[in-house]
DNA sequence: CTCTAGCTTGACACAGTGTCAATTGACATC
DNA sequence: GATGTCAATTGACACTGTGTCAAGCTAGAG
């Protein structure tokens, strides 16, 4: 408690925070980690049990600091539906890039490990809340396409905002970043809103 | 020459398929594939060099079974940008399902491995002519909506037709596959089509 | 009979994760 | 000053899966 040195914990969440975001989550290692945190690789198991765990670990520390829960603010006061919809891309849109690298780590590692797998759908779920609550927004203004039944649009909408589309987009096919949200946001308006400002986007 | 039993590679490749068609592309090991196959594990180098390769071969093997290039004539012999594009999700769309395993297999590898991210490259590549194929038959009919310029409303539809969202939709989703392929086709056609046809999709 | 192709077996290298035991060094407490 | 404890260190090792290598077997062709 007296120490004020971050504490090998944290200096081991940096380590691999500033090692996944550089590398866009490919290839980081436990022993890279280690090297980086200034510890010794089985030091890190001191720490953290499995590879997964401290990825797991390393996600809630980058919400800390990017401080995650304000970036929804502007979304959930919005005072009609279309603007937290709006509010919501910008937010989440924006997010992403920010936490690619652990995000892209985590995703790799659902294939083979069970707790990263539950790590990453929590995650999604409470990405999907964000979704569901535009959606209900709309659909209270009166505002929500009737094409389709809420939970549908809501899973839509949740596909559509997927960290692995927001990927393809801007690296597969190189588009920048300010491209991706305003796209989204168009999509968005035309595919939910019934009296969707046409052509321009963001506003 | 003169066997009529179907040969190591063959028997490797039905193997390889049909372990990643039941597991979904998951934790298919190559002795797993060469235990079904009935032969040693070192064999299978034999026949292919490296994993990747393996994986590769079986792409292309299971293009053949299933005759890829037959079920994109529909889509290429369509009259109009719509119907174009209609034949292009449902052939497409369909198609997803039943190369699922291997496609989530390569996908995997695609991270590690570098022959596996050209081959998947090379097959989406592919698929994205597809998709511009149909964006400019839509604007050679002066059907294409004006909110995207071709080539970025073939990105948004390369992108929306991904394995990853057929994967999202489907499985996360749960989604049966008839609303995936009606849904899809609904959303192409709000998106890209000015006289889109409104509420009933396939048709 | 002999050569060869294709397979078998067994052994091993390599990477990366995770475990374990023995040791060290710093700090607190008695 | 002796003692205990905590966090770290080092070195060794197990395990998995891919890929390699050498030596041997077998069937068919010449």
């Amino acid at each position: 408690m007296s120490r004020e040195n971050p504490g090998t914990r944290e200096k081991i969440l940096r380590a691999a925070l500033e090692l996944l975001e550089a590398s866009r989550g490919q290839g980081v290692r436990m022993s890279d980690i280690a090297k980086r945190a200034g510890i010794s690789r089985q030091a890190l198991y001191l720490h953290f049990a499995t590879r997964a765990e401290l990825l797991i670990a390393t996600t809630y520390y980058l919400d800390e600091l990017k401080d995650a829960e304000a970036r929804l603010v502007p979304s959930r006061t919005a005072r009609t539906g279309t603007e937290r919809l709006d509010a919501f891309i910008e937010a989440w849109g924006t997010y992403i890039p920010e936490i690619y690298g652990i995000a892209r780590a985590l995703l790799a590692m659902k294939d083979t490990d069970e707790a990263a797998a539950k790590a990453w759908g929590d995650r999604m779920r409470d990405m999907r809340e964000g979704c569901e609550a535009a959606i209900n927004a709309l659909d209270r203004d009166g505002t929500l396409s009737p094409a389709h039944p809420p939970d549908q649009a809501t899973d839509i909408l949740w596909t559509l905002l997927s960290v692995r589309n927001w990927e393809h987009l801007t690296i597969e096919c190189g588009w920048p970043q300010a491209r991706y949200i305003d796209t989204m946001t168009s999509l968005a308006r035309r595919l939910f809103v019934t009296d969707g400002t046409p052509s321009q986007a963001a506003g």
